[in-house]
DNA sequence: AGCTAGCCACTTGTGTACAACTGGAGCTGT
DNA sequence: ACAGCTCCAGTTGTACACAAGTGGCTAGCT
């Protein structure tokens, strides 16, 4: 991999985490011409990585105006949310891979973050949690088309929680989400990658309703 | 919608039919400063479309070598049918659009072009053809997001069928393809969009095996 | 003859100046 | 006072020159 791409990586991620956690709230304008001081590099490549965070939907950029990150409303995102539920579900029929111990360590570890993030509620580091816990649950699939589509699409998604969060009870968001892992870990650990699945896709689903 | 949005979308759509289309067949070197004369514009925003092109898996860019059209092989692309066949039920089933008599007189049409194909087979019209039905066949659904995937996937595995049409008969292929679209028809015209949705899953997967 | 090292034509990636464009501030006339 | 016009600071879009990198060709040595 070249340098350039892993740059070019490297700034997607970090400008995508920046919206997705708000640090970038909706209607924010973001300055190219600052960006790119900021990450040591000209507009150019900047301008490749903020074109495709248009393309995905994060961004909207206006001749002669700014680049403003988009907004996201839960009745808007209700489609992409219902598209995500038959994907989740997919991931655990179309090419489920088999669960190594590799597997059940990373799941360990997601389940002990949880305990702490429930003893001491935040929301930025439950959403936080929530990023890394589904890139992990992306790798239980061998389809590589099936994890480009469900992230892409999770990312879309992504900021709905955090937006939703000041009218709903944070303590018991993270409760839900450590039974969650909980539940995934038992039927990891039976190697049952569709239960692990179905799982992960009624908890997208009561998510969804506690948000509306 | 600003005219430097619309001359990317142009290019876009263009550049991608000729890929598809096997008129750059894979592996085939394109040249940045070619294709901007051609378009009679400067290399800057051709990046942009060939940065788009490459993010769609249909392109690849090397430094110092040349861009370069990926080649497809239907082995790799089995798990990407896989999941087409998925969405393509999908579509009949998360927000399938009411059938409207325009709908009705689309498909008419595709029905006689169909019929047209039958009469004079000829491999790259039926590939375009069948792109545009693709097209229309995503008009069914409401849903935004899966639209865009669909289109995403589709693009993706266009090519197969055009590379693997010498190990084929065209006329049967074409004869399959007219009988699909009758029979969508019918279901179209009952107002049965998840028929419809059903009637495609099922060619796609036959159209699979036909080709492996 | 064969092999190796260096050169060179050509490609994509980057930086930068400038064009195109927008929205608002401020001036002006009524 | 206010409506409308003009100008301007600031932004994204475009063009172009140059840097970085690759692969093959060629010359020269063994």
């Amino acid at each position: 991999m070249s340098g350039a791409t892993l740059r070019f990586q490297r700034l997607h991620a970090e400008l995508r985490a920046r919206i997705c956690l708000l640090d970038y709230p909706p209607a924010t304008r973001l300055s190219e011409a600052a960006l790119a001081e900021e990450f040591g590099t000209s507009r150019t490549p900047l301008r490749r990585v903020l074109a495709r965070l248009e393309d995905e939907g994060l961004l909207e950029s206006r001749h002669g105006v700014g680049t403003l990150v988009t907004d996201v409303e839960i009745g808007e995102m209700a489609q992409v949310y219902a598209l995500r539920l038959e994907l989740a579900q997919l991931a655990g029929t179309l090419d489920p891979l088999p669960v190594t111990p590799h597997v059940l360590n990373e799941m360990q570890s997601f389940v002990r973050r949880g305990q702490a993030l429930l003893a001491t509620p935040e929301a930025r580091a439950f959403a936080q949690l929530n990023m890394d816990y589904h890139g992990f649950g992306l790798s239980l699939t061998g389809n590589p088309a099936l994890r480009e589509i469900s992230e892409r699409l999770y990312y879309r998604t992504a900021r709905i929680w955090l937006k939703s969060i000041p009218h709903m009870d944070l303590a018991d968001e993270c409760a839900i989400f450590l039974s969650e892992m909980r539940e995934t870990r038992t039927a990891l650990r039976a190697g049952d990658t569709q239960a692990a699945a179905l799982i992960r896709r009624a908890h997208i689903s009561m998510s969804v309703r506690r948000m509306s």
